[in-house]
RNA sequence: GCUGGUGUAGCUCAGUGGUAGGGCAACGCACUCGUAAUGCGUAGGUCCACGGUUCAAGUCCGUGCACCAGCUCCA
């Protein structure tokens, strides 16, 4: 049989095949041979222990390519599986995939691992990764694998094996003892395995079954160089110093208090005025667009809640309570009051669209292990919104989003973002309300807002919500991970659950979209992002503290407070250092507080009038007046760098 | 909620069953200072909470709470 291998470079090798992998690349490059990984064939990763069928486009992956690593962490998984087995004999082995930056094996074993445990496991991997052990591939009938697991007692391969595709060929690694099933690919041999490290545990459910046993999860991380893995390494303490916990503890934005309550945030003085600043931007920016601000209580009757659907469906995260006979609900969401205002009387289309939006303070029951920061708590503030509005007002209304959205991110400094489209699962349309007509309706508005927009969208077969399908706007932060912040939501259960009406152009009743929206999604977990986004170093117009005046001793304490009083009268939030203490120490703790000017003076600049400035992106940047600094400050602010 | 870890002064962290400790911060004194930490001194503790073991518990055991890493969940 003859195969074309297509190259990069447009080639083609004419070979007889089948053939190995390792043929087909000394066909290419006898010197590749020493480095390659692996090849990919027409978008599929062979490795060296594969064998070549069919024609395509052929690629060798060598250590620079990005595919290479997966299979280099798979590789380390089964190392360190290997390790397992030969410290812990009666280890069972679940899965052990490489996943973004690393790989993990579930192991379930009686004991628990200890970091301890981590270290020697480490060291017998680098042990037995000096053995140079290859990888060797072998094709088992699904019943051998099935007595061959049986006999080893590793149940989960046995279970896994059963339930593998009766047309699948049924492989298998093995590297020195340790056999696996696996699908491959693999690198050559362990000697490939050099510049890994075992990083935490941490437990998983077989089969991610909650009701499952549960294993022993190992993390690790694996490079192809010790200079990578270093890197690796340093980006991790970059991001732990980003972490919006600590930076919050140092910069006195905001805390949790064991006292209170776990998932609940406290905003101090600084964090306060963070807070401050975005919501009135946002109050700005949403009555610029037509949307009227309202404000709902924070409980009401359970009735409300049963004629919404939360009762039923939601109970469990809900704050309930009993006073006078009666159940009260602290609110999950905002809808329900916002229906409320909007039903206060009989709305015609002329009336619509009608946009309420509430800065609203919910209340949410989370299980306590979900907790995290303020990227998950208990009680917090949804930008939220509904949009009631007519059929042929749906794209409009859509697209002002989408573009509300977007400009919303760039002020902030977020303009790479990812577009996600939800709609219903079409083989299983019982478990959703609403007709179809409405369904399509709803998609069809929603991608031709996209369309209008430009954006590139995924969309998302079955992953909308019971009650209509919705669009997720996820932003990359400064160091590349991504985070959900806005969602566009379809509703049409409620509008049925309310009675929600409008009278139409032909005097018929009837009920309206509810589009319910939120663009930063949650503020605490949005200034969460935007913390960790700037490592706590805000632009000026968010900066707690924009400028901090340096007395040089407190000879020159009065002229201080004079300036910080023209700098504040000026719109500035400026704050004085009286402390009895070197420059130095004062510029310390100013940049340790990551104040954008420090505003230093002493006799020089009592004489002159004027001050020196330092700013925590440049220096030292010398002498100012007063005036000229202020326009810059001022200006720096309106254009909200 | 589950698995594992952690909880000691405002913060950060030591602490071997036998009198509770360092650094930073706070406060006081001296210095009166020019671009990332001046020196000396003083004060500060429910060792997360509640039980238990022990002559004796920050330390060992149990329960609860909170936090951390994951899992699960995320109308």
């Amino acid at each position: 049989m003859q195969i074309d291998l297509i190259l990069p470079d447009e080639r083609v090798l004419n070979l007889e095949g089948p053939l190995p992998v390792d043929d087909a690349i000394a066909a290419v490059s006898e010197g590749l041979l020493r480095r390659a990984i692996a090849v990919e064939l027409d978008g599929e990763i062979l490795d060296r222990h594969s064998e070549i069928k069919t024609s395509g486009r052929f690629r060798i992956l060598t250590n620079k390519d990005e595919e290479s690593l997966s299979v280099l962490r798979h590789s380390t998984a089964h190392l360190m599986a290997y390790a397992v087995q030969e410290l812990y004999p009666e280890a069972k082995f679940a899965f052990g995939p490489d996943v973004e930056d690393g790989f993990y094996y579930d192991i379930l074993v009686d004991e628990s691992f200890t970091p301890d445990d981590l270290v020697k496991i480490e060291a017998k991997m680098k042990e037995l990764a000096k053995g140079k052990h290859p990888f060797i591939k072998k094709i088992m009938s699904r019943q051998d694998a099935a007595d061959y697991f049986a006999e080893k007692q590793q149940d989960f391969k046995v279970e896994h094996v059963g339930e593998l595709p009766e047309e699948e060929e049924i492989s298998f690694y093995e590297v020195g003892e340790f056999v696996d099933l696996c699908g491959g690919p693999h690198v050559a041999d362990t000697g490939m395995l050099k510049a890994f490290k075992l990083r935490t545990v941490a437990g998983a459910y077989w089969r991610a079954d909650e009701t499952r046993e549960q294993l022993q999860r190992i993390y690790g991380t694996s490079w192809f160089k010790a200079k990578d893995l270093e890197a690796y390494l340093v980006r991790l303490e970059e991001a732990e110093k980003r972490d919006h916990r600590k930076l919050g503890q140092q910069l006195g934005l905001f805390g949790m208090k064991e006292e209170a309550g776990g998932g609940l945030a406290f905003w101090y003085p600084k964090g306060t005025v963070l807070r401050e600043q975005i919501e009135n931007w946002w109050k700005q920016a949403h009555r610029e667009r037509g949307y009227d601000m309202v404000v709902t209580p924070h409980i009401f009757k359970g009735d409300l809640w049963r004629t919404s659907g939360h009762l039923d469906f939601y109970a469990e995260n809900m704050y309930t309570f009993e006073q006078d006979e009666q159940t009260y609900v602290v609110k999950p969401m905002n809808c329900p009051g916002h229906i409320l205002i909007y039903q206060d009387d009989l709305k015609s289309y002329r009336d619509l669209p009608q946009r309420l939006a509430e800065l609203g303070t919910v209340y949410r029951y989370e299980r306590s292990g979900t907790l995290h920061g303020l990227m998950r708590v208990r009680g917090f503030t949804q930008d939220d919104a509904h949009i009631f509005c007519t059929p042929d007002q749906l794209v409009d209304e859509v697209t002002k989003l989408i573009e509300f959205s977007r400009d919303l991110h760039a002020i902030f400094g977020f303009t790479e973002l990812t577009t996600e489209l939800s709609v219903r699962d079409s083989a299983n349309k019982s478990k959703y309300i609403g007709e179809d007509e409405e369904w399509d309706a709803a998609e069809a508005s929603l991608m031709e807002a996209v369309d209008r927009v430009g954006l590139s969208v995924k969309r998302m077969e079955g992953e909308a919500v019971f009650y209509g399908p919705k669009i997720d706007v996820k932003l990359k932060d400064a160091i590349g991970r991504s985070w959900q912040t806005s969602t566009i939501q379809f509703d049409f259960n409620l509008p049925r659950r309310f009675n929600v009406e409008y009278v139409g152009a032909d005097g018929q009743h009837k009920h309206p979209y509810i589009i319910h929206r939120a663009l930063f999604g949650s503020l605490e977990r949005f200034i969460g992002i935007l913390t960790e986004h700037h490592a706590g170093e805000f632009p000026l117009w968010l900066a707690p503290v924009q400028a901090i005046v340096l007395p040089l001793s407190e000879h020159f304490r009065d002229y201080g407070e004079k300036v910080v009083e023209e700098l504040r009268k000026a719109g500035l939030r400026a704050d004085l250092d009286a402390k009895d203490e070197k420059l130095g120490y004062k510029i310390r703790q100013a940049e340790l507080q990551k104040i954008p000017y420090m505003i230093v003076v002493g006799a020089k600049e009592q004489e002159a009038g004027g001050i020196t400035v330092r700013s925590k992106k440049s220096g030292d940047e010398g002498s100012f007046s007063i005036a000229d600094f202020l326009n810059r400050a001022l200006d720096e602010i309106a254009n909200k760098h």
